[in-house]
DNA sequence: CAGTGGTCTAGACCACGCT
DNA sequence: GCGTGGTCTAGACCACTGA
């Protein structure tokens, strides 16, 4: 294995993805050593600004511990990303090896509410997209989910075809806009009659109401969605990770108390 | 403004903490551009590389938005991260402002059942530490959890007073264990009996199960936990960002499909 | 074109953990 | 003491953006 300085993709990439390799493929185990940065340095024929940022980016992802005068390690229970939505709901839904589809019921623009204009932080009189969505998993009802998007963001998305397409692959492909951060609030209700009659689900269903704001990739707010789930077929998973340089012993700034609307109503 | 070059906390920390107070601040404002590396370089007197560790670290964080050759930007909607279970119940709960408590209904050491020796990995006489703990909001009963730990990790920890005092503190404080990271996983259940005595609730409230697993500074497990919180009064909140250099295009590493527990009954 | 961030080099000194 | 990661310097060239 060699680095290639002609190769578009930075050495430093080329290096991570070796080792991510490595890992994955079990030659480097969990709890293992891995080379220490000056051995990389000479192994791969790279500066130790280099080696170390592609180690840095492990760290990161949560695949590897560091330890000063010790070396840095494969981390013993390497973190399985949940599928979490910042994918969107049909690829996540393929990833765990279910078939998702969708049902359009509502696909229109329309002015906001009051409550929808203040969560996209947009004006009164500001169109909307409006998408209702049954979500299927092998055919059966999963849940339903309302997503309103700002409409002068996204011109032509009307003319898409959401039943078949994904959204976010849209917005990704035709938009160039990645959903990069998302911001969920969590809690479980009751099953009223309207949603057993849109589930199919009896009337004691636990259900899982999720609200929830999206971001792209330069910040700019993509949705306001607030979906419910039947809880017999739906459970959330989320990793939390602390970030490397917030284990610092001199960081000791509070964070503020936090809300997903942070304007009272 | 200066950086300290005798101060035992890093420069690229230091001019890191300037920022994040310009930006906390207001002297910053949300999408207004931040000075270019150099001209931090020659505002502070470092070089590059130090600048642009500072910056780095900022956009790992969400609070900075780069974008190449334009220049780096205050993020329009600056992350607020949700009280995020990694600072424990009690800290949660401060930072919302509320007062919370709790009642210690049983704490001992047991031999784990198998399910819990499977999420523990450990072995099925390997002795555990079990707390039940009754969770109180401002007085009111806001949920229960129970949290099992491995015993031979935590030796001294029975003489703890959990009633009183924060168990990620004590491990933090006299155990030199960090909780780093936690995986989650969610759903909504219905209220029993045995639960709506024990939270003094309707027997119609909807409840949220969460089970956890947290892990040190090391990635050793150092709980397994399950809890049911009223869903009248609480709502779960979390920030899921796509990392910086997983934005990257030419990332297209696939993630396996993910469990909490990734070993089948 | 000038200015920006993205990548990279070849060094340096320090703090830490282990033997 | 030696090897490790943590921090830092002073450069360099490139790709991209906007005027």
């Amino acid at each position: 294995m060699v680095l290639d300085a002609q190769n578009p993709i930075p050495l430093y990439f080329q290096l991570k993805n070796i080792i991510e390799n490595q890992i994955s493929s079990g030659e480097l185990k969990p709890g293992e050593k891995v080379p220490s940065e000056n051995t990389l340095c000479e192994r791969f024929q790279v500066s130790r600004t280099t080696a170390r940022q592609a180690i840095t980016e492990l760290v990161n992802s949560g695949k590897i511990i560091r330890a000063q005068g010790r070396g840095s390690f494969v981390a013993q229970y390497p973190i399985n990303k949940p599928p979490y939505r910042l994918t969107g709901f049909s690829a996540d839904m393929k990833k765990q090896g279910f078939k998702p589809s969708s049902k359009i019921l509502e696909f229109k623009v329309m002015l906001p509410t009051p409550e929808i204009a203040r969560m996209l932080r947009i004006g009164p009189s500001d169109a909307i997209i409006f998408i209702n969505r049954l979500r299927y998993v092998d055919k059966v009802p999963m849940g339903i989910e309302y997503t309103y998007m700002p409409f002068n963001r996204f011109p032509g998305l009307m003319d898409e075809d959401f039943e078949n397409n994904s959204l976010y692959e849209t917005l990704i492909n035709k938009f160039n806009t990645v959903p990069s951060r998302i911001a969920i609030s969590i809690e479980p209700v009751n099953c009223d009659n309207n949603l057993s009659n849109l589930l199919q689900a009896k009337n004691d269903t636990p259900i899982l109401h999720m609200a929830d704001i999206t971001f792209d990739q330069n910040e700019r707010l993509i949705e306001y969605s607030t979906c419910y789930y039947r809880g017999d077929r739906y459970s959330f998973q989320v990793e939390i990770n602390k970030h490397q340089n917030e284990n610092m012993l001199f960081v000791n700034k509070d964070f503020d108390k936090t809300r997903l609307d942070d304007n009272p109503k």
